[in-house]
DNA sequence: ACCCTGATGTCAGCGACTGCCATCAGTACG
DNA sequence: CGTACTGATGGCAGTCGCTGACATCAGGGT
């Protein structure tokens, strides 16, 4: 017989998106998630380092899929890179995820505190990024642009593919963002 | 004679940004911060919403200088308009503050909880930029990329701004960033 | 003289988070 | 077979951020 039940994060993270997306981040008590996961207040901060982060594991690996997609790129062109990465990410979001992650980010859209979450781990995104293309000897500056800039079309492109009555995949909106901020960009320059 | 000594909210300013600035932002506890200005843990809440919030009173006044330069810009192409705020937005940053602004960076840049709310506090300015460039008729989609494109350039021009050995002044960088980040999205296409 | 306003103080209390110590099933090792 | 060790958990006390409710009291207006 097992002494603790197994998969403890996994039941906490479960808890916590059911009763935020129930009763709201703030009417929600760390006490309160834990109890409903069969635990004290006291494990769940083992398992997160605070109230916000337990919506935020995973993001890890995500980080890892844009990397990947930054050092296997074939070109050198600096924004032909970030869409090699824009393209390798997308495959944290297959259309079965649509929905759920429509549910996560209604609850993150309902408080400030998880939206400011949210960009910090954006723009740690951003900077690993820009780590990745300088390695790959882009210049500093444009390196930092061309993160900047992807994490951007990133979040426009999320924003849409999860608004209602979207239905194409995420990488088909990347790459139509993608294509928008280049023609923006050129456009005629007055 | 006056009952309170007037200029609270200044006083409170000033003691939070020396006391982080000596012993660090978690180091530091705001009833300290209130006793260095003379008041109580109390009174500070009532000028600010949260710990955080000391360090970044003024945004709303940089945010309508960036308005500004949208809704007087002559253009009618986006990255021209968001060029145009851009320009109106250096306003806040003279010469003078260039010193002033690395010790405060320097605060924040030790603290992911800071970092986190001067996230924020661009990503609601980019949201502005959205909702102003729509004002003038750009579409949604291009308004939201070349307002987080306006916010990209600021953030990095900014940050070169601040750094060790800069001379040239704010404008001047983010005219400079602008030019690398239309050369960079225009570059060869594989 | 009177009341009203507004910035402040006082106090009690909740919830987030931490440090420290105890518990005890399973595992490794002598 | 017993003993020591490990690792996830619980319990508890305590700090700090933050809030609501109520009191205070100088100055201004009536």
């Amino acid at each position: 017989m097992v002494r603790w039940k197994p998969g403890a994060r996994e039941r906490l993270q479960a808890a916590a998106l059911e009763r935020f997306g129930a009763q709201g981040f703030d009417g929600t008590t760390v006490a309160e998630i834990a109890a409903t996961a069969g635990l004290t207040e006291r494990t769940f901060f083992r398992h997160f380092a605070d109230k916000r982060e337990v919506l935020f594991s995973g993001q890890d690996e995500f980080e890892r899929l844009f990397l990947a997609g930054i050092e296997e790129a074939g070109d050198s062109d600096p924004m032909a890179i970030v869409a090699a990465a824009l393209e390798g990410a997308t495959a944290f979001f297959p259309d079965e995820r649509r929905s759920w992650s429509r549910a996560r980010q209604r609850v993150i859209d309902a408080d400030p505190g998880l939206q400011e979450r949210e960009l910090l781990k954006l723009s740690g995104l951003a900077t690993a990024m820009t780590d990745g293309l300088r390695r790959r000897g882009v210049d500093p500056t444009a390196a930092a642009l061309a993160a900047e800039s992807g994490v951007a079309v990133f979040r426009v492109g999320f924003a849409t593919w999860i608004a209602e009555g979207e239905e194409r995949p995420l990488a088909e909106v990347l790459r139509a963002v993608l294509t928008q901020l280049r023609s923006l960009v050129t456009a005629p320059q007055v």
